[in-house]
DNA sequence: CGATTTTGACCTGCGC
DNA sequence: GCGCAGGTCAAAATCG
């Protein structure tokens, strides 16, 4: 194991050191004979230190390596739990007549997912599914579903089906009567799962016009909404023709540096490199929705569940249910159409002071007769380093993270599953294990508390000395992202960005940041992909705390396995 | 000149 | 059924 001779070398390191100053303290007691005596007493009491140190530290190893197999079991145990769900992966890849199984719902904001019946309909794919899967392997693949599944994923988004209309009817010579190609779509969405349409509302302190994501938009209306001075923008993306996915850009009537970015579908092409972690970080936030929402009737009882009252915790964020009874009020855009889809809201803006929860009231209409609970995510973190560093330069803006995809749907459970994931995670140097286990582990704690109370109990045990948690209990270390830290994070630059330059944009420190302090962050594109440390107890001039090696640790065990 | 933005008209859904 | 509000379309205007 790796980690073993990793943390025997951290110790070996200490006893050469130490020894190489006793070494010399010997040396100079050559021609010092009357101190000889303290010096080797000085040093064995050094000896002694060490020695006791690294008993606590195999201890420690022993511990943490006892409580992470607890976690791994009922990681996959979770994934077990799932998989009866979704069906078989070699089913479905076995049956490509099977469009979709109805509970499973794509959530693929970074990736495109693989739309077989829309595909049929339009009649420009007869690819074998293998042949996709392998295009969206090569791609800048931000999807999960991508490593460890070959089943098809329906992208259900009205958007989506409006294009394929538009697309149907600019390759077909049928007439272009509106009401009827409205109708068709009416038709197709109501076969719909509403939860497929999950929003995913972003704000953040953003003092130009629109947030530079990464996509590229083309402007297609403008309104005056109601109780909002600003106009509300709408935005689709235009780096496919064909790409369904829309953004609403306004305002805040209450804040006007806050900028409210509203994203719906689902990107059906590779993304650019820039774009990837707001993807990402949507992905992620509406995986965390929808995981609680798309079971059918008991989306009230899975987000509760999943989410409870508590915040839980992805990656350092705080994912954070809506508290009707909490004070806050804000404005969310398009709320009446809110009604009809779950929308997560992943709140970036500041929080002026030191908490690092949000709470949002929503319109007392929607709250009362939306059938998707919303959810808020407040992203704020309490370290100013880390906020700013997602906005970059001139954003006091907090916010961290970028992590896709939670339906980790193993093919086979055991070591089949994890011999592939592993692969996989070695090809995209562990990036994605890292998110993925994070996110799923996330699902598993927010949904499990005595796994939560594990987790706790793990990294409260394996010695939080940093004071900044002194003062914290087990929920505050969880709270603070202490213990899915599942990226190295040096810190960031936020200038010299290109995005920044064109004056267009906000986001570009998050992208562009240096990443010298870890290989991890320099593979390729994938250091996008890295979560920002998130209120980390170690910056990144100290040595790596326990939670950054356990941090490294959890995959090289992983490989083990 | 192509791409993008602007802007008024139109469509749809919802509440009364 | 009517009015309102959100969302979209598409022609015109503007930009690079």
């Amino acid at each position: 194991m790796e980690v073993m001779s990793r943390m025997s070398g951290l110790c070996a390191i200490n006893i050469e050191d130490k020894g190489v100053t006793s070494t010399c303290s010997e040396e100079d007691c050559s021609t010092q004979m009357d101190s000889k005596d303290d010096k080797l007493k000085s040093t064995n009491v050094v000896m002694g230190e060490v020695k006791e140190e690294n008993e606590r530290l195999k201890m420690m190893l022993e511990r943490v390596e006892k409580d992470y197999h607890c976690l791994q079991l009922r990681f996959f145990d979770i994934l077990n739990r799932e998989t009866p769900n979704n069906k078989s992966v070699e089913d479905s890849a076995t049956s490509p007549d099977e469009i979709e199984e109805p509970k499973l719902v794509s959530l693929c904001l970074g990736r495109t997912p693989m739309e077989p019946k829309k595909e049929g309909k339009v009649g420009n794919s007869n690819k074998p599914k293998e042949n996709e899967d392998l295009e969206a392997n090569l791609t800048l693949s931000l999807d999960s579903k991508s490593m460890f599944s070959m089943e098809p994923v329906s992208d259900l988004s009205p958007a989506n089906s409006l294009e394929v209309v538009k697309e149907a009817e600019a390759g077909g010579s049928c007439s272009t009567n509106k009401s009827v190609r409205t109708k068709d779509v009416a038709d197709e969405l109501s076969e719909q799962t509403p939860t497929k349409r999950a929003r995913v509302c972003v704000r953040a302190r953003c003092d130009t016009p629109t947030m530079n994501d990464g996509c590229q938009w083309r402007k297609y209306g403008q309104k005056i909404a109601k109780g909002n001075p600003c106009p509300r923008a709408y935005y689709r993306c235009t780096v496919a023709p064909s790409c369904p996915v829309r953004k609403q850009v306004q305002r805040c009537a209450e804040d006007m540096s806050i900028l409210i970015t509203t994203y719906e579908g689902s990107h059906n092409h590779p993304l650019p490199v820039s774009a990837t972690a707001m993807a990402s970080t949507t992905s992620a936030a509406v995986s965390m929705l929808l995981s609680g929402s798309s079971t059918s009737q008991s989306a009230s009882h899975h987000n509760s569940a999943s989410f409870g009252n508590a915040p839980t915790l992805l990656n350092g964020l705080n994912f954070t249910h809506l508290d009707q009874s909490s004070a806050k009020q804000t404005f969310l855009p398009n709320h009446s159409s809110q009604h009809l889809f779950p929308t997560i809201t992943l709140d970036l803006t500041s929080a002026s002071s030191s908490t690092s929860t949000h709470f949002h009231r929503l319109p007392s209409t929607f709250a009362s007769a939306s059938r998707f609970p919303p959810l808020s995510l407040s992203l704020c973190s309490p370290e100013p380093n880390i906020v700013s560093s997602f906005w970059g330069k001139g954003h006091p803006s907090n916010a961290t993270m970028a992590i896709d995809k939670t339906h980790i749907r193993p093919v086979n459970t055991g070591n089949r599953f994890q011999e592939h994931f592993y692969q996989q995670c070695i090809i995209k140097n562990q990036t994605p294990f890292r998110q993925a286990l994070a996110e799923t582990l996330t699902k598993a704690i927010s949904s499990d508390p005595s796994l939560r109370s594990a987790i706790v109990a793990a990294v409260s045990s394996i010695g939080v000395q940093g004071s900044t948690n002194a003062n914290h209990g087990g929920e505050e270390v969880l709270g603070s992202g202490l213990s899915l830290k599942l990226g190295e994070h040096p810190q960031y630059a936020s200038s010299n960005n290109p995005l920044n330059q064109n004056g267009k944009g906000c986001i570009a420190g998050y992208f562009n940041r240096s990443s010298s302090s870890t290989s991890i962050s320099q593979a390729g594109n994938f250091m996008l992909l890295q979560p920002p440390r998130p209120f980390s107890l170690s910056k990144s001039s100290t040595p790596p705390s326990n939670v950054d090696l356990i941090n490294h640790w959890i995959p090289e065990i992983n490989s083990h396995h």
